[in-house]
DNA sequence: TTACGATACGGAACAATGTTCCGGTTATCA
DNA sequence: TGATAACCGGAACATTGTTCCGTATCGTAA
């Protein structure tokens, strides 16, 4: 592996130029902006994004990627910190929701069957299931946990809870995980 | 109010085409299918559909009104049949979730911002709100919920909740509002 | 330094879909 | 039956995703 040879000089000055247009444009219009909008904000051809990032989740996956992997670090972090199995899968879950809710509609992507966010979802489940999985597995272990279901069912649940506009008072995506945290400790 | 004279016989019968036809697509294609689609199986043209649902939420609840109203009339018949205003309450989310979850797309258009969906969520929350409202009330009076969340934010959480694709086995909406119902019982 | 092959670039071109608009058609009524 | 207002169909335009190819640039070897 690692075949073939490494890229051209302009082509990595492209890529870093497209990460840095993308995470401007994502915080702007959400991470479903047009892809001529990043070329334009870039500099570059939409032929040019499409070979860096093949799938627009490809983009959004380099953009947050560094995030992701501080999620994914917590998770054993506080499960070693914290007494409580069930208080570190909370803290955990905060962690989690604030990433989503702070990014323009990716909550929204993340579970969309289409536009090319196959892939997001796929990343984030490959990077963030085990962790919570392990969470999740301790505080049942620790007799904290009285439902039986599975951490992909809860992320995709918590995952959904996000969605939603921002700037809304009336609906605040951490009060609705707080109640279903509150609801996994048994009825 | 009722100004305006009567329409047309042919636009009645395009009117009533045209909710036969988006009824069968939307079973097939989801509610968020072409516009052209829908007018294909029509037999009419777009203008036609613009003509007579401006929206695309237009259409949609058009088509679900009667499903909608049902919902709303079980709210009250729940409340007086059962003694325990909480499992009213869990019943009545019953009859919600399982509409939106044999809708393809329903629940995701619900909460979506864009295409002309907020129309939608708008007609939902002006039927069910109050609804849901005086079932989450009686509760709260029964002594029967500990949080103090409004019915908003309730039914803006299930009706999230109720998105994703159908035929998943692994993530099953209904599992989940069970959890959240649970949470409003108390920490 | 120069020439050449490989690589990457930009944006035109195509496809899918939402939305508007208008010339022609049809229903209604006097 | 004829006038007219309402209505119809679909062409035309706008937006966005995606592909493709002629051209420009980079890296390297002579």
């Amino acid at each position: 592996m690692e075949a073939g040879r490494s890229k051209r000089s302009d082509a990595l000055r492209n890529e870093q130029k497209l990460l840095a247009a993308a995470a401007e444009v994502f915080l702007v219009s959400g991470v479903d902006a047009p892809i001529r909008e990043i070329a334009a904000q870039a500099g570059v051809g939409t032929g040019t994004i499409y070979r860096n990032f093949p799938t627009r989740a490809d983009l959004v996956v380099a953009v947050y990627r560094h995030q992701v992997e501080a999620c994914v670090e917590a998770g054993p972090r506080l499960l070693s910190e914290l007494e409580s199995p069930l208080e570190a899968l909370r803290q955990w879950v905060d962690l989690f929701v604030d990433f989503l809710v702070t990014k323009h509609g990716l909550a929204h992507a993340m579970q969309s069957d289409s536009s090319g966010f196959e892939a997001l979802h796929g990343y984030f489940l490959e990077r963030l299931l085990p962790v919570c999985a392990d969470l999740l597995t301790a505080a049942t272990k620790a007799g904290e946990i009285a439902s039986d279901i599975q951490a992909y069912e809860l992320m995709r649940g918590i995952g959904n809870l996000c969605i939603g506009r921002e700037g809304d008072t009336t609906y605040d995506p951490r009060r609705l995980v707080k109640l279903l945290l509150d609801g996994l400790q048994g009825s």
